[in-house]
RNA sequence: CUGCCCGUAGCUCAACCGGAUAGAGCACCAGCCUUAUAAGCUGGGGGUUACAGGUUCGAUUCCUGUCGGGCAGGCCA
């Protein structure tokens, strides 16, 4: 030990000290205090804290049960849960229920995979539920670890027998209120699999098909009579020829135009067709191939240009089948290739399908070919040559018949990329198929739209932030019927019945979607799929049970997550319809967002949902999106593993997540940095408490120094500014202001200055006491205010200060700050001291790089000033060197610029409290100390006005 | 290809309805302190606000285009 050190001992002073350590160990410790708060059942304590608040329902989307939770997830739950707890702060009651999404054709692919093809359906569907079970356990384990708040053992499942049975009520709803109808949609078929394949079931490999031009003779000669001299053909395009019988219009697009050409040798002489301008020449091309002439040169005229608009409703001959069909016009026409002019058949294909609804919604498609990939054998197909062929066999005839009439203007093949069934890699076809809409146009007993509903609740909506609105607005415009119906196993059946003839619904389906739910209650979506349906319909509707059947489809899963209002909110009685946030990922306002609104407006005409919030996805470092081929993942695990969960949450609530939010190693160490600033700030603030009992020392506002009352203030503007950041969900912001705080209010001005007095003054003395009490007050706000966010390190801060330890800082409100009783000029003039002070800095700085001073301490001040700045100065007294920390501050009243001269001091520097001052060793009996050290040890201690 | 969104120091974020020299924190550099010490304090450097035009007395802010990125959808007949 040094002489200097042994000096030291003798004189007692007030040192920090605490057992809540420099560094967090998160990582290691998070995992004990989730125990403890597991074992004090810490959501039922706030539950019962809240019981009879106001209610805040944040209702949670459901992750997908498959799979180890990703990044996005993390960002997803963690502000959920800032929220939830910063509502919860404020007094609300917030119940938070998490949620998942059980059924579905992913985990069908799964149980698929690791159990075989051929299992028993209703030995299928049990795996799949033990699938989802497990999948829900995992992934609730890692939504716990993040130290997110939930009623984690009463979660819902949407696979739950009481959600499946109110989903099936959702649809019931839905018909009752008339927006539910059949219709027919073209889907990927297989024949081999004998059903519809979803777009995950699809694989596209490349194929060589027919490429074909084919004339369809113009008969209308209305608009354009005296171009129509010799025959005119609508020309288009097709690799399909098997699809021509369907065909049931040709489609142009308005946009373009279209020239009537008129071939002027060769075996088309004569004769005049009709192409988009665009493609006119690879058109001529294929032609002058086709019938050995040049045609491209000087081979044709182009005797008129026309908009594709004007070609609408122009009248066609079917190039083999005695029916006319029109030209139409609509937008998936492009000049990417073909004849502009588009064969469009509704039956076998999507976009054929939807113009055809856009313009004859009365039209059903033609069906003209069974799941068998084969051709009916009936008079329905005119053409008799090809019933009951494949479509390979039908090609070949289609093609010679058109060949001889002169219909295939020309014909050559085409490599290209077609869908194909990844269990039997046969080609697929698009096949409308029987399907089940939710009508966005069908109107209600009130003769309102289900559309109209449906805008009308996006414009009651709030949004944060609020460009979500007019995305949402733009896809309910857009959006065509929503179909509903898939052909799983893995689902929730549509309880329905349905005439053997007519295909209409049973006339009680109300009734018998009833009685089919409260079976579901019991035994789950079994008790459909298992359902006799003759002898239900003979106990619940024995007039007419023969004539009707059993419906076998399933919902969307997207029905299932989108009724979830109707399962959960309105049937738990902790929570409330309808909620007010809903907080996804910019994606669903295509998936939950919107199916929950239609649902929402198709049962109770309005959104299940009074705001919505958005959150971007997780991007790398240099702003691309993260995926395993690109290496740049960062899974959460990891993250918690290494960093903590704090670090993660403190990461997701420093980043802007209105857009995208870019996560890396240099973010995440940024993160940490900022973190082990908020927690020493935190550290030395609890240290420096250690010895103050707040039921006996805490001394009222009216007592303590000026100093502390600003103090006092900046941490009440701190509180007021979060927590408004808080309310419009801006979490940033409020971390940017936390840590702010820590660096500059605190560890840049008031904790250095306070230094001082709370180590040298007395320990028990009023001027020490004071300031602990301000500590005290800065504590209890930070801790609460950081919570949310920072839930462990909060937790660990709580239990530090030794409080109840039954509870937890969850359960409390925002600390409640007393008043500081400083005036607006009060304020200022300690603003203006700061400016002073950042000169003084500066000053002192000089002399240091010069050598002459080391601490700020050992440097003495004359400042001059005038005005405010001297006004402001001079009210502080003597106290003004503790604020500039300097041994002496001299203060001198003179007009002009405001200065300050720095010169060392000449004085001895006091052991205990390092001041320079001439009165260092006064006292012979303490000849290393100053006068102020010797009265605050052994007599009745200094005074103190200001700080 | 279309709709919506984003692009400000190395990193995370500010900048009131268009207003003056674009601000913080972290990182970095230099120094101090050894009484928050694997801490703390002080000072400093660092930005053509992605780029190019336009409107305006004045643009990070408004408009157009380009580039880069994200989400969703479309396309391959």
């Amino acid at each position: 030990m040094t002489e200097d050190n042994k000096e030291q001992s003798k004189y007692q002073l007030n040192l920090p000290e605490t057992t809540f350590p420099m560094r967090g160990d998160l990582a290691k410790r998070e995992p004990a205090w989730l125990k403890a708060w597991q074992d004090k059942k810490l959501y039922e304590s706030i539950r019962k804290a809240r019981k009879g608040a106001k209610k805040f329902i944040l209702h949670d989307g459901p992750p997908y049960a498959n799979g180890d939770i990703h990044i996005g997830h993390a960002v997803n739950k963690i502000l959920k849960d800032i929220i939830v707890k910063s509502k919860t702060f404020s007094g609300f009651d917030a119940p938070y229920v998490p949620g998942w999404d059980c059924h579905g054709l992913p985990i069908e692919l799964v149980v698929e995979k690791n159990h075989g093809k051929n299992i028993d359906p209703a030995k299928f569907r049990e795996l799949c539920r033990a699938y989802a079970a497990e999948q829900v356990e995992k992934q609730k384990k890692d939504f716990i670890r993040l130290g997110v708040q939930a009623d984690w053992d009463n979660p819902y499942l949407t696979m739950d027998y009481q959600t499946e049975a109110d989903i099936m009520r959702a649809l019931g709803d839905i018909y009752k209120n008339g927006y539910l109808y059949q219709g027919s949609k073209p889907v990927h078929w297989c024949v081999d699999c004998g059903s519809a394949l979803a777009e995950a079931e699809v694989e596209y490999e490349d194929v060589n098909s027919p490429a074909i031009d084919v004339g369809f003779k113009v008969v209308s000669k209305l608009a354009f009579d005296r171009y129509f001299e010799g025959d005119v053909y609508a020309v288009i395009w097709t690799t399909t020829p098997w699809t021509l019988p369907a065909n049931q219009a040709v489609s142009v697009n308005a946009e373009l135009n279209y020239v009537f050409i008129r071939i002027d040798k060769g075996i088309y002489a004569n004769k005049v067709f009709i192409v988009c301008e665009d493609l006119m020449d690879s058109f001529l091309v294929r032609l002058g191939k086709a019938s050995g002439e040049d045609l491209f040169n000087f081979g044709y005229t182009i005797q008129h240009v026309e908009a594709g608009v004007n070609l609408k409703g122009v009248v066609l001959q079917h190039p083999f089948d005695s029916r006319q069909v029109p030209i139409i016009t609509g937008d998936h026409v492009t000049i990417d290739a073909g004849t502009g002019l588009v064969h469009t058949a509704a039956a076998h294909g999507n976009d054929d399908w939807l113009v055809m609804r856009a313009n004859f919604p009365e039209q059903k498609p033609r069906v003209l070919m069974g799941g068998d990939g084969k051709f009916f054998a009936s008079e329905l197909v005119e053409f008799e040559a090809i019933r009951g062929l494949t479509r390979q066999d039908a090609n070949k005839v289609i093609l010679a018949k058109m060949q001889e009439s002169g219909h295939l203007l020309a014909s050559a093949r085409l490599n290209h990329s077609f869908p194909h069934c990844w269990r039997h890699k046969t080609p697929l076809m698009q096949l409308a198929t029987h399907q089940w809409f939710i009508g966005m146009n069908a109107q209600d007993i009130n003769g309102k739209a289900l559309r109209e509903h449906a805008n009308k609740a996006v414009d009651e909506t709030e949004f944060f932030p609020s460009w979500g609105r007019a995305r949402l607005e733009a896809m309910i415009k857009n959006r065509p019927d929503w179909c509903v119906s898939r052909q799983r196993n893995w689902g929730v059946p549509m309880p329905l019945f349905v005439h053997k003839e007519t295909g209409e619904p049973h006339p009680k389906t109300s009734e018998l979607l009833e009685q089919a739910a409260l079976l579901t209650e019991k035994t789950g979506v079994e008790a459909w799929f298992s359902l006799d349906g003759a002898a239900f319909l003979a106990q619940h509707a024995p007039e007419s049970a023969e004539q009707y059947k059993k419906v076998t489809d399933t919902l969307d899963v997207w029905f299932d997550s989108g009724s979830t209002h109707a399962a959960v909110l309105k049937r738990r009685p902790e929570l409330a319809f309808p909620a007010d946030l809903y907080l996804e990922g910019s994606d669903q306002h295509r998936g939950w967002f919107q199916s929950s609104l239609l649902t929402g407006c198709a049962i109770d005409g309005h959104a299940p949902y009074k705001a919505l919030l958005t959150h971007g996805f997780v991007v790398d470092g240099s702003g691309h999106k993260m995926s395993k081929s690109k290496g740049n993942v960062v899974a959460p695990q990891k993250v918690m593993d290494t960093y903590g969960a704090d670090i993660l949450r403190l990461w997701v609530a420093s980043t802007d997540y209105s857009g995208e939010l870019t996560i890396s190693d240099e973010i995440l160490k940024r993160v940490a940095e900022s973190y082990r600033r908020i927690r020493n700030t935190l550290r030395f603030l609890l240290a420096n408490l250690a010895d103050f009992d707040a039921s006996k020392d805490l001394l009222p506002v009216n007592e303590w120094l000026e100093i502390d009352r600003y103090a006092l203030h900046l941490t009440d503007k701190l509180q007021t500014e979060i927590l408004a950041d808080y309310d419009r969900y801006e979490f940033h912001l409020a971390v940017q202001k936390f840590v702010g705080f820590c660096s500059e209010d605190l560890g840049g001005f008031y904790l250095d200055i306070l230094k001082d007095r709370l180590y040298t003054t007395g320990e028990a003395s009023h001027a020490r006491r004071v300031a602990q009490s301000t500590l005290h007050h800065i504590t209890h706000t930070m801790m609460r205010l950081m919570a949310p966010i920072l839930s462990f390190t909060a937790n660990e801060i709580w239990e530090t200060l030794g409080l109840d330890a039954d509870k937890t800082v969850f359960e409390e409100l925002w600390y409640s700050l007393p008043a500081h009783g400083l005036s607006d000029v009060d304020i200022q003039s300690w603003q203006t001291v700061l400016e002073v002070r950042a000169l003084a800095n500066k000053a002192i700085e000089e002399k240091r790089a010069a050598g002459l001073v080391g601490s700020s301490l050992q440097s003495e001040l004359d400042i001059y000033a005038d005005g405010a700045t001297f006004e402001a100065l001079n009210r502080l007294n003597d106290d003004l060197r503790f604020v500039l920390i300097t041994s002496r501050a001299t203060l001198h009243q003179r007009a002009g610029a405001l200065e300050v001269q720095v010169a060392p001091s000449a004085h001895t520097k006091c052991d205990r409290c390092w001041h320079y001052r001439a009165d260092v060793g006064a006292d012979a009996a303490h000849p290393h100390i100053c006068g102020r050290c010797v009265s605050n040890l052994f007599g009745k201690g200094e005074a103190r006005s200001h700080a």
